[in-house]
DNA sequence: TTAAGTGCAAAAGCTTTGCGGGTAG
DNA sequence: CTACCCGCAAAGCTTTTGCACTTAA
C-alpha cells in the first residue's frame, strides 16, 4: 500500500473516530496503520510487534481490542485461514488468496476471472452472503523446498 | 454421511495403517468416526467431546495427535475460517464454504458453477496449488436474527 | 515381544476480562 | 471535568511436549 492511501485511510479513520465521539488516541493510529503497512496477513501478536517498535509499552489487550474494533468499523478484515491464531487483513476490496496448508501463510492475489465467479442462491440456508474469496490452497515456496529436501 | 460411506472410510483407514504398519487403535478409529459422523466443521475440543461420549477416558493430547495425522494421511481436510481454533473438514472432495464472519460457523455446499473457477497460473509466486474453496462470506441465520434484534 | 500409541501432567501459545489510574475531548 | 481508554495482572481457552505405562501386531 503506497504511503499517500495509509495516509489518507489514517484520516479517514480519524473523521470516522470524530463523528462517532471516540477518542483518536495514539495507539489505535499505530495498531491501523501497522496493519495497513504490512504486506502479508499478521497475527495480533505480530502486529503487537510492529506497534511496540515504534511506541513502546502498548499492552497486548488494547492490540486485540482496537483489531476487533477496526474490523466492526470495516477498516480492515479478518482473514480466512487454516490455523489457529486469528489473521487479520488490510484490504477489505474484493480479492483472493493463495493460503499454504502447511504453514498457514497466506499470499493476496488479483484475478478478474475469479472476481466473476456467480455467487450462488443461498437463501435456503437462511444465509446473506456479504462478499467471497476464492482461496487457492496448497504448499507455498518455503514449504515446497522443505518437502523437496526431505 | 451415509452409515454405509462412513463404515466404508474406517474400512479404508484400517486398510492405510495396515500397509503402513501403523497400530489401528480403538482411539484411532472412534476419532476418524467422530469427524466423518458430524455434519458441521467441528474443532478439535468438540470431537473430543463426542469420542468420549463412547469412549470415556480418551485424551485430548491423542485427539489432536491423530486429527493431525488423519490430515496428514488425506482422509480428513482442514477447512478455512476466521476464528481461533483449528477446524476439520470431514470432506475431502471438491466443495465450497458458507462462512459466518460473526460466529465463524461453516456450512458446506455445492454449486457446479464454483466448481468451474479458473485456477490462475500461480507460478510467479513459487505456489503450487493442489485445490480451491470458494468461501462465500456473511452471516449465519442464527447471527442475521441477533442482528436484526438490535 | 517390542515398537509405537496413549494418558497424564505440565508448559506453551493465544485471547479475554476486571479494575484502577490516565487521557482525549 | 468526565467519560472512556489504556496498561497490568490474572484467568481462560487452545495446543503441544515429555515421560512412563499400555497395547496392537
Amino acid at each position: 500500500m503506497l504511503v499517500r492511501d495509509i495516509r489518507q485511510e489514517l484520516e479517514r479513520y480519524r473523521a470516522i473516530c470524530r463523528a462517532r465521539g471516540i477518542p483518536c488516541t495514539r495507539q489505535r493510529l499505530a495498531i491501523l496503520e501497522a496493519v495497513l503497512t504490512r504486506t502479508n496477513h499478521p497475527t495480533a501478536d505480530e502486529v503487537h510487534a510492529t506497534v511496540t517498535r515504534r511506541l513502546r509499552s502498548v499492552s497486548r489487550p488494547t492490540v486485540y481490542r482496537v483489531l476487533e474494533e477496526l474490523v466492526e468499523m470495516g477498516l480492515i478484515g479478518k482473514a480466512c485461514h487454516p490455523g489457529k491464531a486469528v489473521r487479520f487483513d488490510r484490504r477489505t476490496d474484493l480479492h483472493h488468496h493463495l493460503v499454504c496448508l502447511r504453514c498457514n501463510s497466506i499470499i493476496d492475489i488479483s484475478d478478474p476471472r475469479l472476481d466473476a465467479v456467480q455467487v450462488p442462491d443461498t437463501r435456503k440456508y437462511g444465509f446473506k452472503v456479504s462478499d467471497f474469496r476464492v482461496q487457492l490452497r496448497g504448499l507455498c515456496t518455503k514449504c515446497l523446498k522443505r518437502e523437496e529436501e526431505k
